[in-house]
DNA sequence: AGTTGGATGGTCT
DNA sequence: GACCATCCAACTG
């Protein structure tokens, strides 16, 4: 359990960094179903990243999530990271000795810092694509929630990782930080 | 402190 | 066959 400090918005096939500019038939399918639902995906062969659909169904409207601070279960979330490094780094299962004490350094602000390390720690998979987020019964939930007495200021900014959408979208201000103390996703919070 | 390159496989042209 | 909505380790200075 915890708190999402980062975000970024992505709109529908109009949206030149979204994958639903693929279209409906494409991986990006659940983006144009129902709002609610998580629309996970792989990336560069050993990632996953965690999508909300916002919908309304056909808009194919989805927010990325990008970080959260964990408040409650940080011990899964590391035990779940290290699985996950295990599983998918040649390097990390060749000594998981040094991997599990890597991990185990983490500041707990980073051990769900960034959206492949987010969807490790929550053990999120690409079987999970499609979940409905909204339904308590679900292994897999998201919760309204008011922020707590850490946040001092949200931050708009760029979307990461997207200079292959043309101008008008590359700068638009979708990226969404709430700053804390530490900084989530240490790489680039410009 | 900032930059670079390797890992690694599904998806799209 | 190229490209990633990434992460980390190994450099440079």
């Amino acid at each position: 359990m915890g708190m999402v400090v980062e975000a970024e918005a992505y709109a529908g096939p109009e949206d030149r960094a979204s994958h639903a500019r693929f279209g409906p038939r494409s991986r990006a399918t659940t983006m144009f179903g129902a709002p609610g639902r998580a629309y996970v995906y792989g990336v560069y062969g050993m990632h996953t990243c965690l999508n909300v659909v916002t919908g309304p169904a056909g808009l194919a409207a989805a927010i990325l999530i990008r970080s959260v601070v964990p408040i409650e279960g940080i011990g899964s979330m590391r035990a779940a990271r290290l699985a996950r490094a295990i599983a998918t780094r040649r390097m990390a299962a060749a000594n998981p000795h040094a991997e599990h004490a890597r991990i185990a350094c983490l500041p707990a602000a980073l051990v769900a810092a960034g959206p492949a390390n987010l969807a490790a720690a929550f053990d999120v998979q690409l079987a999970d694509d499609g979940l409905d987020l909204l339904d308590p019964a679900s292994p897999l939930r998201l919760e309204a929630g008011s922020l707590d007495g850490t946040t001092r200021a949200i931050i708009a900014a760029a979307r990461i990782g997207v200079a292959y959408a043309g101008p008008g979208w590359v700068d638009r201000p979708w990226r969404f930080v709430a700053t804390q103390a530490p900084t989530p996703s240490p790489d680039k919070l410009a």
